[in-house]
DNA sequence: TCCATTTTAGTTGTGTACAATCAAATTTTT
DNA sequence: AAAAATTTGATTGTACACAACTAAAATGGA
């Protein structure tokens, strides 16, 4: 056996085991706004960026329309915001919050709070906040390398 | 705008790109064996403990039978491996590798020597280690919450 | 101006993820 | 041993991800 093809050792299967961990966990939270976890990224955006076209929801989660298109129609069906063509540019779909999706943020706000609470890291902003850093500047490294070779 | 929704200030958003990240960069190295990242995952296991049933092979990489059933008959359709009924309990399926599943190691062995070479983590094989050692802890944490509450 | 190129979303098809449910086999209780 | 509970995979349905392709609209020269 390769000890360089051990599961345990691999830092791929550490990532993606904890991420899919990561969204098991927000899914009871998020279940009570009626969301999925990545339809709450995409509404984290919108509560930034309200009317963001979805190339630049896709800039901001490194997502693309074949994921966001349907993701999209979902919220909307949801009535929790509208898609619109631009008049300028034809080409680029807007999409706006309804009064819906603006009052969610205000139950969402108990959602990190929560995750905090429940996973005590209420005295570990620090060290959350380094690990995050640190995960930030390994999808710059693995993303910058795409468009190479 | 509260500041506890801001989508770059989430641990769970870094952790979420970073994985997708990871996997979009191996996806050419493992395309040349012919797998996809979910795929060499079960390989790796497979590698190290060949019979494994689909109950261990979800043990180790924390997937359930809904993800691993439909896997399985694919890496068995593409004569990696045999799905077989074990004769003491009937419930069980154990997994065995194939003469072309096992061959497969060798190339493999040269995926993570290429993700290496090519994002230059040969000299911080201490940083990724620790880098591991912190999601694989937050991975226990993130479980160990599941079936409480 | 006109045409080639680029930009932007959408569509289609494949492959995960995972909840919920089912069915069969085994184990435990009585 | 018979009934109840547990274990183990498979199935079904919903929702991502993403590659490959299409089509419409805008842009930038020649």
């Amino acid at each position: 056996m390769n000890p360089a093809l051990l599961l345990d050792s691999q830092l791929c299967f550490a990532l993606y085991s904890a991420s899919r961990s990561m969204t098991q966990a927000y899914q009871p939270l998020l279940g009570e706004l009626g969301l999925t976890y990545p339809q709450y990224l995409v509404m984290l955006v919108l509560w930034e960026e309200d009317g963001a076209t979805v190339k630049r929801l896709g800039e901001r989660l490194l997502l693309d329309s074949g994921t966001l298109t349907p993701l999209l129609k979902r919220l909307e069906a949801a009535g929790l915001l509208v898609r619109q063509r631009a008049s300028a540019d034809e080409r680029r779909v807007e999409v706006w919050l309804s009064a819906a999706g603006k009052a969610l943020e205000t139950q969402a706000a108990a959602v990190p709070q929560a995750m905090r609470c429940r996973y005590g890291a209420e005295g570990r902003e620090a060290e959350s906040a380094m690990l995050r850093q640190t995960l930030q500047q390994l999808t710059k490294l693995l993303q910058g390398k795409q468009d190479q070779d």
